[in-house]
RNA sequence: GGGAGCAUAGCUCAGUUGGUUUAGAGCAUCUGCCUUACAAGCAGAGGGUCCGCGGUUCGAACCCGUGUGCUCCCACCA
């Protein structure tokens, strides 16, 4: 078969993802091996997938490869959030477009066309999965608003209530005027921002003169003021404790009040109270016995309902349905307009936003539901010694500061959101405002007429009396079930496939979702399955463009990864994305990097090419003697790195540094097999192999396969079968063991290339051609070793012959190695100049080295104090030098 | 305001208990090569005040203190 020039990737790798999948190595069921369980981060079915999702999955698809390649029973679960909020506002802007407003629907409407979006583009990062090489077990999709997903969440929403862990309260919570919906506080997302800072000045009641000088961010909720605030301590306003002042505008009658809360040295010192419109003023107003005036409503907008009985003038009612932002503007001209307002500052403040709508948030008071943080940590003591403890083992582990900070300062989790699209909260109420909270609406009834006294009617459509709550439930109050419910671990506990996949082994996902999923999934872990939902998580960075900016829409920055796929392959795509992916760290992608992973996969194309023509010049053995025990000494050398580097790479894989590990495979391949060894067994132009020699490349090159699978997938099973007929598929080829390197061997090796290296250097600073053959004299006291690689040495320093000599030789330049001297002899005039210059460096060099070396051993506390083996390793390293020394001494002593 | 982390070659990063490290890799750069697997390549080379200062130690890129610069997380001083 005729290999094309250079590899091309886009048939090889669908036509072997498909093969995979026909072969149904990526399906996974309990058998007797280990598991080795990896449930996805399931990305929101409205995603597209972008750089993280890539980083994210390679590494997955790495860890899953790699332990189905190693004995393990490889579980690697895909699926998709129904992520509520997002999923909601994609649905409501396509309506918007089409038209149709969500208002004018009803609920049972609106979700019908939810789920059609769903059916049309949910998924759809699936699909872009399979082109990334990701050997997800597709059988086992799973969605949070699958049937028995959705029974499992409002099971545990009925079973927390009734533990008492839940509660609905009336709470200042986030409030989202866009999507009308409240949010937990990890989906606020604070920014900075140029704002204003106003001083707005209110007229004392009793018509004395003057008043007291406020400075406010929000005029516009001035009309919902209710005090002013000064600090006790504070000797300005001491004496005006307790007198009334004027809100402007409407002349409603507030008192000023002392607090400590109140710091004296901001703005005026006074601080207006707004119980309705901020978080810090609520806590203030239920203090004092305040009252509460909410002038916004859902949507931001003026309301003036609550001040019509104070005084409703034109200008309030002017400001109905006025939009908070306008809203400011309006009050501030107005409240100007009757010289209330004595200054403007500029104020560099920070607002919290909407995590998916970008929208300003409120705060505001509203009916929520709850879990009470604090009693459910005490419940499950494990979710904070689980980590603190390696338990679970965070990599990197700077990430358990985090994770600890935040439980040590949680705060109850708001779970209930003025949506439609999610689990509906199963809570029920009757007439007179009492719940009824139950898994199903029969079971709310059940309750519901034990209560009341009456017995249960017969059909379930005459049940009467109670309404559902209109809410639904935050998304991760899904998605911590994630690791438990995919095998049906809540809906169906104590399950053969629960039993034997749950724990999963290993989490991949970002450090922006410790707080949302990560924290919440172990907390759910242990409340449900009194386990961890996972033994290792590792935590990666975030992805950034070459200038270290996040890769944003608005940018423009965020590469087109399918086209980058298309264009460079996946296999390349995947190199790249790794390879400058430290372990941990967020890393700045350049399209570079996949340059890299193409050349790389061109060079294993090269590589395979040129073995592929040995394989038709096999001969039974080498005539040659001399070459056969040359090829042997390059046949022990490589097998001992390769045993290195399997043993380098099991130890980097265990510590999760997979960049690092990739590059060690890399350069295993790239240097140590294509340029050393290749290059060694390589036969002389048209002349045959031994088929011995073959035979061992043949193995090497497929133990390399095995080693690169879990990282480049495609072109590695792509060679592995075009290197020879196989009986398996490198999908599940289980590695091979291997014995610990001959750390001689190794180093004989590494010798050989530095001779090889110094003396291609010293031909080059002589300008001698690649052509131009040298007479190479060997000055050693290890002739044999010499001998023994000679057809090496010769062919690639490219000597036309080699000597052995006890002396220097006359006319030739030397170059030393170690302790050993190499003269070149050539025809050409050579200049010994700039070698002598690099010698009298080198010497120098090593003389100061010898300097140190001495020094230390001579001083007699470094003798007293440092370990044995310090001390003989510092002897060694004197001898050594001392040898070196003396070696570039009579070379340039030959030079003269 | 509180907490965590980072600073090593032009760039991105390794450097494990302080001792074969007067410091490594990849990319980039420079020089020479169209050598019959590969110019998406081959061979070779250059490049560092380990952020500044002080300390501990026989010995510091590594430990401690301090200064500077940067990053992230948490926290709504209106």
């Amino acid at each position: 078969m005729e290999l094309s020039k250079n590899y091309i990737p886009t048939e090889v790798e669908t036509n072997w993802y498909q093969h995979w999948l026909d072969k149904g190595y990526f399906n996974s069921t309990p058998d007797e091996r280990e598991p080795y369980t990896i449930v996805m981060p399931p990305p929101n079915v409205t995603g597209v997938l972008h750089m993280g999702h890539c980083l994210n999955n390679t590494i997955q698809d790495i860890l899953i490869r790699r332990a189905r390649m190693s004995g393990k029973n490889a579980c690697w679960v895909p699926g998709t959030d129904h992520a509520s909020i997002a999923t909601e506002a994609k649905v409501v802007a396509m309506l918007r477009e089409r038209g149709i407003a969500k208002s004018s629907l009803t609920r049972d409407e609106f979700l019908a066309y939810a789920w059609e979006w769903k059916e049309k583009y949910g998924g759809i990062i699936l699909q872009q999965l399979k082109k990334l090489g990701c050997s997800l077990d597709w059988n086992r999709t799973s969605f949070t608003m699958d049937p028995d997903y959705y029974k499992s969440v409002l099971k545990v929403f009925t079973d927390l209530h009734e533990k008492g862990l839940i509660y609905r309260g009336k709470r200042m919570v986030n409030w989202d005027p866009v999507s009308l919906t409240a949010l937990s506080d990890e989906e606020v997302i604070f920014k900075d921002v140029n704002s204003k800072l106003y001083y707005v000045s209110y007229k004392f009641a009793d018509g004395s003169k003057g008043g007291i000088s406020v400075a406010t961010t929000r005029p516009e909720t001035i009309l919902g003021d209710i005090a002013i605030c000064v600090n006790p301590t504070d000797e300005r306003y001491i004496n005006l404790v307790g007198k009334e002042v004027l809100v402007p505008i409407i002349n409603r009658k507030i008192p000023i009040i002392a607090d400590e809360y109140v710091t004296a040295d901001f703005g005026t010192g006074a601080l207006k109270i707004t119980p309705a419109h901020d978080k810090n003023d609520n806590i203030l107003g239920a203090k004092h016995n305040l009252k509460v005036i909410d002038t916004l409503d859902e949507a931001g907008k003026f309301v003036a309902t609550d001040l019509m009985e104070d005084n409703p003038s034109e200008l309030v009612l002017s400001y109905v349905g006025v939009d908070r932002f306008e809203l400011r503007k309006k009050i501030v001209l107005d409240i100007t307009a009757i010289n209330l307002v004595e200054k403007i500052e500029e104020y560099k403040g920070q607002v919290g936003t909407s995590e998916r709508t970008g929208a300003v948030i409120e705060h505001r008071l509203s009916l929520q539901w709850f879990i009470d943080m604090e009693k459910f940590l005490q419940n499950n003591p494990e979710v904070m010694a689980s980590v603190a403890d390696d338990t679970i083992q965070f990599h990197p582990a700077k990430a358990k500061n985090t994770y600890s900070h935040w439980l040590g300062n949680i705060k109850d989790w708001c779970i209930s959101r003025q949506l439609w699209w999610g689990q509906r909260i199963p809570a029920w109420y009757d007439a007179n405002g009492n719940v009824y909270v139950a898994e199903t609406s029969a079971e709310a009834y059940q309750k519901y007429y034990a209560g009341i006294g009456v017995a249960v009617p017969d059909l379930a459509d005459k049940y009467t009396g109670l309404t559902q709550d209109e809410d639904v439930l935050d998304t991760w109050f899904s998605s911590w079930l994630w690791p438990m419910e995919v095998f049906k671990g809540i809906s169906h506990p104590g399950n053969d496939e629960a039993n034997y996949y749950y724990p999963s082994t290993t989490l991949v996902t970002g450090q922006d979702i410790i707080f949302f999923w990560v924290a919440r999934m172990i907390m759910a872990g242990y409340e449900y399955a009194g386990q961890p939902p996972f033994k290792d998580v590792y935590f990666t960075g975030m992805v950034r463009d070459k200038l270290g900016r996040k890769m944003s829409k608005q940018l423009g920055n965020s590469p087109d990864l399918l086209g980058l796929i298309e264009q460079y392959g996946a296999d390349a795509v995947r190199f790249g994305i790794l390879v400058s992916s430290p372990a941990g760290n967020d890393l700045m992608f350049d399209e570079s990097a996949l340059e890299q992973g193409r050349n790389f996969n061109n060079k294993l194309w090269n590589a395979l090419k040129l073995v592929k023509m040995w394989e038709a010049r096999q001969g039974a053995t080498d005539s040659d003697q001399s070459n056969l025990t040359t090829q042997q000494f390059a046949i022990d050398w490589f097998a001992n790195r390769l045993s290195q580097v399997n043993t380098e790479v099991d130890g980097l894989m265990k510590q999760f540094r997979l960049s690092e590990a990739l590059k060690a495979i890399y350069s295993l391949i790239w240097d140590d097999f294509c340029s050393w060894y290749l290059e060694w067994v390589k036969p002389g132009f048209e002349q045959q192999i031994a088929a011995e020699v073959y035979n061992k490349t043949v193995l090497f090159f497929e133990e390399l396969m095995v080693l690169l699978h879990p990282f480049v997938p495609f072109i590695s099973e792509e060679v592995f079968h075009l290197l020879k007929e196989q009986t398996t598929d490198l999908c599940i080829r289980q590695a091979t063991t291997f014995n610990l390197p001959d750390a001689l061997i190794l180093s004989e090796g590494e010798l050989l290339k530095q001779v090889i290296s110094s003396l291609r250097d010293a031909r080059n600073k002589n300008q001698l051609k690649p052509k131009e053959a040298i007479k190479l004299h060997i000055q050693t006291a290890s002739e044999p070793a010499y001998k023994a690689i000679e057809s090496i040495l010769s062919k690639q320093v490219n000597a036309e012959s080699i000597h052995f000599t006890n002396d220097s030789v006359a006319n030739t330049i030397v170059v030393a190695v170690e302790k050993d001297k190499f003269y070149i002899e050539s025809e050409k005039q050579l200049d010994s100049a700039t070698l002598k210059n690099d010698l009298l460096k080198d010497l120098q060099h090593q003389q100061s080295f010898l300097l140190s070396v001495q020094k230390k051993l001579g001083n007699e506390r470094f003798v007293q104090n440092a370990k044995p083996e310090v001390i003989e390793l510092e002897r060694k390293k004197q001898a050594d030098t001392e040898d070196r020394i003396r070696t570039i001494e009579e070379s340039l002593a030959a030079l003269n």
